[in-house]
DNA sequence: CGTTCAGTTGACTAAGGTCAATTCCCGTGG
DNA sequence: CCACGGGAATTGACCTTAGTCAACTGAACG
């Protein structure tokens, strides 16, 4: 497990080892039910997960009490509230458990206290923040240019695991649409 | 001229006014005629501007041709492709300019040097890439969770300049609608 | 066997897309 | 000074699709 953890980080941030293990040793593994609720009422979510296996998925409460799904996460994902890990605000995110999942955390005053340490991390904390960047880029671009039914079809295509670890009506929030919408646009794509 | 801009650029990414001349001396202003293109076609756009005062927008073509206003920028705003800056990837942005304007261009080569010689310009660097991270995402809650017409309304709040300056086709393009759309949503909103 | 909730479906409404015609605005040239 | 041309904006007619609400179905679970 910790082997695989440790290439896939090497790979992503392109490190070196010795560099993920000192990160892993200040990371926390925690384990999540299906079903739980991850979320810090009022506070800031401090940290940053890292999903090793399971799925959860990312939402925003608006003013009305309307919820959208504004990620859904997967092995490999991460999960926080990003902008409240760099702002210090405090977090109107939710993040539900779909399946029973093993998260990696790290900690903000953690990874604080690395980059007191070593201008390393500093590179670190802004490849993060690139990252963050450009996925949040890749789904402003994909709301842009395509229509609900084709993002349904990209993310068929995207990540397959999706269709079948998550329920639908969170895939139609992240969509942008209603249960029904997609309901009637998966009659669409299969029924002919 | 220059005092407002270094007590923006101080107020902006709090930083002393030392720092905020060291960067100075390495931008660049030039100016732009309106109806400018400024694109680099199959390059990337290496650089970063702030509009000291005039207006831009910046656009994307997808695989069909179809463009998108993905931003509409004025006084105080940055222009170019944040994506391109940090990825080095070749960029497919455009960026058209729609008054008479002047531009303080910062080198993605003169970022680089600086970082080398000085931390503190990583920590600059990360300032900038968290900015762009939370516009992105603002501009994503603002199109999950409110419908054209809102959007529309907001936009009058927050820029009401913009309304004035720029043509209404690039307004609607923003707002990701067609002109006939925003016709018609302007319609409701001021006839009543 | 009944409860519950997700998913689907139907009926209807609302709103944006599309295409084409028209009007408006503005700058230019006669 | 006026007429004309061209692009922007508006409007009308029609289409498509998502939203809404309610009814129904089906599967999971006790």
């Amino acid at each position: 497990m910790s082997n695989i953890l440790i290439e896939t980080l090497k790979e992503i941030f392109s490190m070196p080892q010795r560099k993920v293990e000192e990160l892993l040793k200040v990371c926390t593994i925690e384990t999540h039910a299906k079903n739980e609720m991850v979320v810090t009422k009022g506070k800031t979510f401090n940290r940053l997960g890292y999903i090793i296996h399971g799925a959860a998925r990312i939402y925003y409460s608006n003013e009305r009490g309307e919820e959208v799904s504004y990620l859904l996460q997967v092995n490999g994902d991460v999960i926080g509230d990003y902008a409240g890990f760099i702002t210090g605000a405090a977090s109107e995110v939710k993040i539900e458990i779909l399946l029973p999942t093993e998260v990696l955390y790290l900690e903000k005053n953690q990874l604080d206290t690395l980059i007191q340490k070593d201008i390393f991390w500093l590179f670190f904390a802004k490849q993060l923040s690139d990252m963050a960047f450009l996925s949040a880029k890749q789904r402003l671009d994909e709301l842009f240019f395509y229509t609900p039914e084709q993002r349904y079809l990209n993310l068929i295509k995207k990540s397959p695991e999706i269709l079948n670890k998550i329920p639908q009506k969170y895939i139609s929030s992240y969509l942008g649409i209603t249960p029904p919408s997609l309901s009637r646009i998966r009659k669409r794509i299969f029924d002919i």
